[in-house]
DNA sequence: ACTATAAAGGACAATAATATCTTTTATTAT
DNA sequence: ATAATAAAAGATATTATTGTCCTTTATAGT
């Protein structure tokens, strides 16, 4: 579904928010350990999150990442995708053909066009803020 | 979505299907050509499809690869992207966690199962004769 | 038997995605 | 000023995917 830059970067920015929820700022290490992921390739992720305003980053001591609780509430899912994906995952055609639209479409292309846009919906309906408030049940993990 | 393995296979699959229902064999380099992918891979990919019995493939002069209309009937585009890609777009995790599930689940996770689910009963319910019939509709197109 | 056709199979090459390592820059506290 | 912390940036390495090339096997027609 998503290429695994973009899974890790899911997981970084959810835990991120949750921790920012309860006042925290993580740094690298903390979050590679949370989610599980390659520490260094994690901090490339990182840098692309930051630079498109999805996390903020402090340097030096007491520094690390945090999201606004404000930025929460209309930061959603489909935000994160596109830093990582673009937007393939809405416009790509599902047999890989460049041109595949409603007027010239492939043979799959309607029955494509309705699942997608669910996923959209799903994706640009869902802030941080609704999985942070998820995540308050506590049986929603982030590894293994 | 898929992979590009699975996209080739797609559409050669489709195009094959196409042919055959017409009562035309058709070999590798027609193949390549209708559907604008690389020779030498489609290839492989044909091959993958011949050994798990999705197409069926003769060797020699007026051989190439054919479906039967019976065939036709019940195969399904789950099975064709099963071949390639696994099960993975059934049972991987939006977020890439190898344990996800109802009982462990990542904080995407019960979100993801419905569209999943949706794409599954897409490509199971979709057979290779309810494509091929769209196709003489001739709106649906195969390569660029 | 010989030739042409076409798929199958094996080895190799190029590219893209994933991952690591090192150096630099910014910030804080001493 | 110095040391410590932490992100940013650049260079490089590894792995998987995609793609090509060459040889072998099977079949049909002459």
């Amino acid at each position: 579904m998503f290429s695994k830059s973009c899974e890790y970067a899911l997981r970084a920015t959810i835990f991120i928010a949750q921790q920012s929820h309860i006042g925290n700022k993580v740094n690298l290490t903390t979050i590679s350990e949370a989610i599980d992921s390659p520490q260094a390739f994690t901090a490339k992720i990182l840098q692309q999150l930051t630079k498109n305003n999805i996390v903020n980053a402090i340097k030096g001591p007491h520094g690390g990442f945090f999201i606004e609780t404000e930025a929460m509430k209309t930061l959603n899912l489909s935000a994160v995708v596109e830093v990582l994906d673009g937007d393939s995952i809405y416009t790509g055609c599902g047999l890989g053909l460049k041109q595949c639209n409603d007027k010239k479409p492939c043979p799959l292309h309607f029955k494509f066009v309705a699942i997608r846009e669910e996923l959209k919906n799903m994706l640009q309906n869902t802030t941080l803020l609704m999985l942070v408030n998820d995540m308050e049940l506590d049986i929603f993990h982030l590894k293994t």
